[in-house]
DNA sequence: TCAACAGTTTAGAACTATTATAATGTAGAA
DNA sequence: TTCTACATTATAATAGTTCTAAACTGTTGA
């Protein structure tokens, strides 16, 4: 298959060996057309639905946070309840609808540059991110 | 004492009967000079350090939710490890340092306020907030 | 060809933050 | 004082995440 030499290629640079269940997990992260957010249950469900022999719990866990620690995935700080991971990784910030607990991208288009005029001594900005709360106006 | 009415108050109208539990909280968290950041550990161990009668986890759990729906306590999201609370509730924007693990507030004058030229049809923005992960600089 | 080995998957256990439970305690009203 | 509603507490339950250790697999090289 020619399209699975990129997630080989993503495998090998995380760090892993391109196995045929890391191959899948690759195939429902990086396949679909558009990016998505997802928690590690709703992955495994998606994966579930996608193939029949099923992968392990720890596998999905090992391979998303290999995944996040080369920068193929991006985690998303909603709140402490689970973690919430997002296949874009291009610089971008989130609406998340309290209603519906949904994250939906903002186009980095649609945010003016977020200024900060103070800086702390000794360190230096590895990211800054915006997250707009939102809930639904009955008004 | 003079002081505790105003922790009375805050306790009545967050719909918490006055106890010295909940006193004893609130000597914690609003009696400091300064705001300050904390995750319920941390909390238990301020609470320790300053009294010799323990007061049980599910208290301090129920009585930290209760203000943070009151909006006497806001609470930051930074990863799905533990919850951050923070004692400044007025609108500000946060450092997070990855290497101390530290959360640090930004003076809301430090920040040119957020545009964002997009919105959600039928949801109405709650709040909007920076989230600016800085680590070492070794340059 | 196939034994040895390094790395992988897996089920399940362990861990930890948080929430629920249910028995006991307590402040105030009557 | 007695009654009652609410609080506190220890402890159990829950759930997301990480760890473990045993079975498995793919590759190497004798
Ligand atoms: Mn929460
Ligand atoms: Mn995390
Ligand atoms: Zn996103
Ligand atoms: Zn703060």
């Amino acid at each position: 298959m020619l399209d699975n030499s990129q997630y080989i290629e993503k495998l090998r640079s995380s760090g892993l060996r391109p196995t045929k269940q890391r191959i899948k997990i690759c195939e429902v992260l990086f396949n679909s057309e558009k990016t998505f957010h997802f928690t590690i249950n709703e992955l495994v469900k998606r994966i579930s639905k996608s193939t029949n022999e099923k992968i392990s719990l720890a596998t999905v866990y090992n391979t998303v946070h290999a995944f996040k620690n080369k920068g193929y995935l991006k985690e998303i700080p909603i709140n402490s309840d689970q973690s919430y991971f997002d296949t874009n990784t291009s610089h971008h910030h989130h609406f998340y609808d309290e209603t519906q607990k949904d994250l939906i991208d903002i186009d980095d288009a649609d945010v003016e540059p977020v200024k900060i005029n103070t800086r702390i001594p000794g360190k230096k900005i590895k990211s800054v991110e915006v997250l707009v709360k939102v809930e639904d106006d009955k008004s």
